[in-house]
DNA sequence: ACCATGATTCGATAGTGGTCGAATGCCTGG
DNA sequence: CCAGGCATTCGACCACTATCGAATCATGGT
């Protein structure tokens, strides 16, 4: 099917419906835990580390910003469920959860099939 | 390549870097965008409209908010290029434009490929 | 030319969120 | 058990934004 008309945020999973209020406002939720130059790094950041995590040390000397932001700002990543925390010794690192990204895409585009596949 | 362990937003486009500050700034402000129920709802009313298009006097009675109050989120929609609005006699129509929304996934998730193809 | 209606702009207000400094928790090493 | 460093929590401040009412602009009909 390569040309559908209307590619873009239109349905609710299955049907043609426009999104229903509370639909909209988890989908919401979500872009505004991404709405954030500084938790899109912090994600990229762990993501691309070694071994698919990276301490809070490591984080932290990458922004110019206090340790305090740096904690408010995983501690919303990990409470949107985005990241996950672990201690060990006197470091915490910290790793991503894939699935709630990866089904983003699916919930924000129903049908774009020419634009995507890049 | 059906099991790559890190699927998640980790790139810049081609490389293997974590995103840049601008870079994340530039994403983050499309998200904030799409990071409120009001705006995401206009946003499939007009996608899942019949032409493609609808008037703003049918978007308004979609919610229980002022003209003022809907004027200012299509306000917002327009000017990150996601909407584009034309006057028709009495009316003005609005219509998405698709490229920046389909694009959105390409750079956020770089390879999803197992959760993603639902 | 005037009025009625649709839509935007303006100004003000309340709520939210990012940032910091200080204080607190938590673990390791002496 | 105490001292030191990593990380979080707490409280306050500032900026931004969603919302509204009133005013303004634009169009079409009378």
């Amino acid at each position: 099917m390569p040309n559908q008309p209307l590619p873009v945020l239109c349905c609710s999973p299955g049907t043609g419906h426009p999104l229903s209020a509370t639909e909209a406002g988890e989908l919401a939720r979500v872009f505004k835990t991404l709405a954030d130059p500084v938790r899109l790094r912090l994600l990229s950041l762990i993501a691309s580390h070694a071994d698919g995590e990276a301490c809070v040390c490591e984080l932290s000397s990458a922004f110019e910003l206090t340790g305090p932001t740096i904690s408010h700002h995983l501690r919303v990543l990990r409470e949107a469920g985005l990241i996950d925390g672990e201690r060990r010794g006197t470091w915490i690192y910290y790793r991503v959860r894939p699935e709630p990204l990866a089904q983003l895409p699916a919930m924000l585009v129903r049908a774009a099939p020419t634009a995507v596949s890049a």
